[in-house]
DNA sequence: TGAACATAATTAAGTTAGTTAAGTATTTTG
DNA sequence: CAAAATACTTAACTAACTTAATTATGTTCA
């Protein structure tokens, strides 16, 4: 007969771990693995709705989202996203000459760069909200009025916490290596 | 005096919105937007630990998940991460070189394929799990105990969710897509 | 002050991650 | 059993993305 093969648990918190076992812990990982796939899969439709790829679809939106009065600089939005500053910058580049993205020297230090979304880029953003909509409306059905401030708040605390994760994984592999 | 510009809302539903604006929603998606990339970089430190792409290190611990008695198929594994078929058989090939998966035939159905975590796989992720086990720690530290059950359930109804919203925004992108 | 160092963005060069299209083998359908 | 469909693979290519080097500016401190 057959052992019980049990993999060694994933997660190691008791609050986490139910009879013990990571089951219900890695469900809910490959859950959101999928879930962040079909995201991205999502910017891709709407990018391609505008004419861009998935990728200058997100900068755009995420300019957008980060432009303060004056805008964005190019390693902020490169850390957001975490995507390399000459990434950006090449992506940026290819907005600013669409005309929907305006990159402009930062006064205060004349070696940054303002990114801001145009009108050209609003205006083609507010041609896309219609389909946005429809399908925003879609993909969060599970999240309604009497959950959405905890949702709301999760992802703003699961999101702060990955980033701690990160370090924290960085460190580890730098330091603790295999050497096999 | 400058107009208070108002973007048009990215959503719909009265539920996510708040005084009529969607700024509180947008918040969220960047939120979760930065949380999946979080997650990639994270995937990618593993890899890396185990000398794997992030790529890599997905698709052998998603042939470990979705790999039931017998094994998972190609097309499974590819639905599963948006990927398409071609590259699932071109990473799983290499996990196979590396000894990590097996691949063998469906015998039910020649032209399927059954792929398995091998037990060097199995030995490669388990020597993972300490460094898996104190970032996933971290990483999830906003949920415990009392909220678990919820943030699972969250997963699993937002993963169905987006394949509904993926669909739509095929449809809605094939049929409607602007002419000019 | 000004030399040494650090930082922001870009350019150039290259790699890897992914795709689409075409082909083979098998299974299903009418 | 011929025609159509499905599963996977191979081949050919493109796009996504990185690292390394460069330019320009700003910061530090002997």
């Amino acid at each position: 007969m057959e052992q019980d093969i049990q993999f060694e648990p994933t997660v190691g918190r008791e609050d986490l771990l139910i009879a013990g076992k990571d089951d219900a812990f890695r469900e809910m990982v490959h859950n959101l693995l999928a879930f962040s796939a079909r995201l991205e899969q999502i910017r891709s439709r709407f990018g391609a709705f505008v004419g861009l790829s998935g990728v200058q679809y997100t900068l755009l939106i995420s300019i957008r989202q980060l432009q303060s009065e004056r805008g964005v600089g190019v390693r902020a939005l490169a850390d957001h996203l975490a995507f390399s500053p000459p990434f950006v910058t090449s992506e940026t580049t290819k907005l600013v000459k669409l005309g929907l993205v305006t990159k402009t020297p930062n006064p205060d230090d004349q070696r940054r760069v303002h990114l801001r979304v145009s009108d050209k880029g609003t205006a083609l953003l507010s041609q896309l909200a219609p389909i946005q909509q429809e399908v925003n409306d879609l993909l969060f059905e599970p999240v309604f009025a009497a959950n959405y401030a905890l949702v709301r708040q999760l992802a703003a605390s699961l999101r702060a916490s990955a980033e701690k994760a990160v370090l924290l994984s960085d460190y580890l592999v730098g330091t603790e290596r295999s050497d096999q």
